[in-house]
DNA sequence: CTGGAACTAGACTCGCGTGTCAGTGGCGTA
DNA sequence: TACGCCACTGACACGCGAGTCTAGTTCCAG
């Protein structure tokens, strides 16, 4: 807790100002006998209050990211940002409130980082579009780990206002892709079949992944999520050559008995 | 707490009793006025101790599916089980360990819902076995909803030693669908490439797709759960006809530029 | 009839963590 | 030099909920 070196987001997003080295040499003399009031008072003043604001939301995402919504402790974000327990609650409501913001902010992220496929369109196919679109949303993602650990682990479940919000955005973005899938269908570029059910299963696919390699150190880079997840959705991986033409049942359940 | 109709469990399901429905009269009288202590003693002495604890376990259950772990109060539970705080606590050790406990016997009635892939079976493909484990999966996870929400959304993220727990079966299972992959691969039945990446990608199809049943009321039986999941298994969704024969890269990243 | 086991109601303790507020120091302005 | 503002501080008040405890009740076995 003492120490401060001029710690930085080891991921600063381009957009997050790089507020993080606060200059505070925190001199920590002063050390009145009377009572221990406001003995420490570093000279933060370079800092505009915006650049504050800044800085403790991207701490207070470390922490998150770190701990868990539940177990992050105001103490903790206050202690990993340097300012008092009381600054804080000058730049914020509440420690739901700041948390808020982190995912508001990154769904704002993340709805800019996919595009709506046009069918139309003579110079990319479909299927292209649909690549790009996820590589665009890897790429965001990957971009700010810290969040998007957050995104998967902690936003879910915490709140039932919450949860609605989540969801809200999960549905847009399943909206979109089914709309692609809707669209493929018609050039036959997709198989027949539930496209809502294909959006779950690819959306799962697709968080799986990341959660695997943001949670849990799983070494991969971009290119080749993409690339995985694209090829699944292409081919899946199994090959059953004795295949009813029709669409359903690919291996009929009562015909083993 | 006032309404008690004398109803009790008219017959014992087989493992997990259905409880719920205790035989409490609850004469309700005694009102002395010195101080009304203790007033209402309900004979539920018809319940063994082990019936008892189930009944409790399964209201937490219930509980803990409906409100999440922390929002999940004690005195939720005890109400919900019609039994007195302190009653709670002469079967459990504390809040965590109930919840733990749910957890265990889901993990545990997961584990024995598939079996290892024989390749040399001859009576059924190494495809068929998959499916056959994934329908045991899916009607496991589908008999009891409650917990299964807690699996998906409360036991992830609650503590580093619950995660490790989560982590250890979750690579369990991983694992045995991998070593199904890499036989299939062996035998020709499935594609070629990442066996890891292809479980990761499944699982997660699986994972979204119970998620939006269970935690949403997405209504689909269990039969087309199963056949959907295998069919994108099976063949993807999307059909890229310019497909170089090799591995990878289905669409290079590069060539569009 | 009696002792003990099981249970109840609910008051109580206690730790913890959030949010508050009176106070402090630096700095611009009169 | 004095004033006052404002960012900032950190000790403290407070509520909440987990877990404990006690006095009282019911039932049953011996």
């Amino acid at each position: 807790m003492q120490s401060n070196a001029p710690q930085r987001t080891p991921s600063a997003p381009p957009e997050l100002t790089r507020a993080s080295t606060l200059a505070l040499s925190a001199p920590l003399s002063v050390g009145s006998s009377t009572r221990g009031v406001a003995s420490t008072y570093a000279p933060k003043t370079a800092l505009n209050k915006a650049a504050r604001r800044q800085h403790i939301l991207l701490c207070a995402r470390d922490v998150f990211a770190k701990r868990g919504y539940h177990a992050a402790k105001i103490d903790e974000i206050v202690a990993a940002a340097n300012v008092a327990r009381g600054t804080f609650y000058l730049y914020f409501e509440d420690k739901r409130a700041i948390f808020e913001e982190i995912v508001d902010r990154a769904f704002a992220r993340l709805g800019m980082s996919f595009v709506r496929v046009d069918p139309e369109d003579a110079t990319r196919t479909v299927a292209e579009q649909i690549q790009e679109n996820i590589r665009r949303i890897v790429s965001t993602l990957l971009e700010d780990r810290a969040t998007t650990k957050i995104l998967l682990s902690d936003a879910v479940g915490l709140d039932p206002a919450f949860d609605r919000k989540l969801l809200v955005f999960y549905e847009e973005v399943g909206r979109l892709l089914e709309e692609s899938l809707v669209d493929g269908q018609k050039l036959g570029v997709v198989s027949e079949g539930d496209t809502k059910m294909m959006t779950i299963l690819t959306l799962g696919a697709l968080k799986e992944m990341l959660y695997q390699v943001v949670m849990r150190g799983l070494a991969m880079d971009e290119e080749r999520i993409v690339d995985e997840i694209f090829r699944f959705l292409s081919k899946g991986c199994l090959r059953v050559p004795e295949q009813a033409p029709g669409t359903a049942e690919p291996v009929t359940r009562t015909a083993r008995a």
